[in-house]
DNA sequence: CGCCAGGTGCTGA
DNA sequence: TCAGCACATGGC
């Protein structure tokens, strides 16, 4: 059993904040992959206490992928600059933005674009299966994510099959320059935002959002701010009248919340996108109380 | 059944 | 540069 210190963490609104798609609950445990290691994880109070199938991940790799090493609170109190963001914050606390493989996230997120998250998931857990390789854990099986040469290889037809629709060919091509070293992923988590975007930029089925979302979630750029549906609604609360293009929100949004203005976009998305639910919960809560 | 989903590429003004 | 449109698929 591994031990990992974790102060000013929430493991569950980590995972659910939709930025990653292949972790699963079981038993009150988290099980998921840190490149292609299984992990098993759980969290209580402020330590982690994790198993893995590789000896590679040492609770230093394990502390890296949870980002714990970021002062949090740092960073919560500069883009705690108004009351909706203050809202999101005051319910989701240790919120953390992951350090995701940078190809992993590259494919992901070409695939969740048009897309909804169960459906997202479900393409990928396809992916792995097909093309991925098998790691077992205790009773836990799963699929490491396929290399892109491994996807290189794969017919767009192949690809269709598995659900991903128009995706198919985006993905492939997407593979192929990865897999050629045309887009130099490695180096990609060493260079400022915009260079990084630029690059991400000449992959097929990439645009902004997508961008965005990979340059944030898989090469550290906490710049970064994705928006989505999710994200306008999220920002009408700072254009209640003016109709606004996503690219105005964008340059807003960054001038407003300044260089961890991904971390304010990641606090904003999961909070607008589970109010309903949160209210309905705080409802029942505030009735069987009475 | 129609609507929606962590949008992008292409086209024409 | 920017609006308008097609695009696959499955959950709800």
């Amino acid at each position: 059993m591994i031990e990992v210190p974790a102060a000013d963490f929430s493991l569950r609104a980590t995972l659910t904040s939709g930025q990653a798609f292949r972790w699963t609950e079981h038993d009150g445990w988290a099980y998921g992959f840190i490149g292609s290691s299984v992990l098993k994880v759980r969290q209580d109070g402020d330590r982690l206490f994790c198993e893995s199938s590789d000896p590679a991940l040492t609770p230093n790799r394990i502390s890296d992928y949870f980002a714990l090493d970021l002062n949090l609170p740092e960073i919560l109190s500069s883009i705690n600059v108004d009351i909706q963001v203050h809202q999101a914050i005051m319910r989701y606390r240790g919120l953390r933005v992951l350090r995701q493989d940078g190809w992993e996230t590259l494919a992901s997120f070409i695939c969740a674009s048009f897309n909804n998250i169960k459906r997202i998931e479900g393409m990928i857990e396809r992916l792995c299966q097909a093309y991925g390789e098998p790691v077992a854990l205790n009773g836990f099986r799963g699929f490491s994510f396929p290399t892109a040469e491994r996807l290189a290889r794969v017919p767009e037809r192949s690809l269709r099959s598995l659900g991903l629709g128009y995706r198919a060919p985006y993905l492939r091509a997407t593979a192929r320059l990865v897999a050629e070293g045309k887009l130099p992923t490695d180096h990609l988590r060493r260079v400022d935002y915009e260079t990084t975007k630029r690059a991400l930029l000449g992959c097929e089925g990439v645009g902004d959002k997508v961008a965005d979302c990979v340059a944030l979630f898989g090469f550290e750029k906490y710049e970064a701010f994705p928006i989505d549906v999710w994200m306008e609604r999220a920002m009408r609360y700072y254009f209640r009248h003016r109709k606004m293009t996503r690219k105005g929100l964008h340059e807003y949004a960054r001038r407003h919340f300044g260089p961890y203005a991904g971390y304010a976009q990641q606090y904003l998305y999961h909070y607008v996108r589970n109010l309903r639910a949160a209210e309905s919960t705080k409802h029942k809560a505030d009735s069987t109380q009475s």
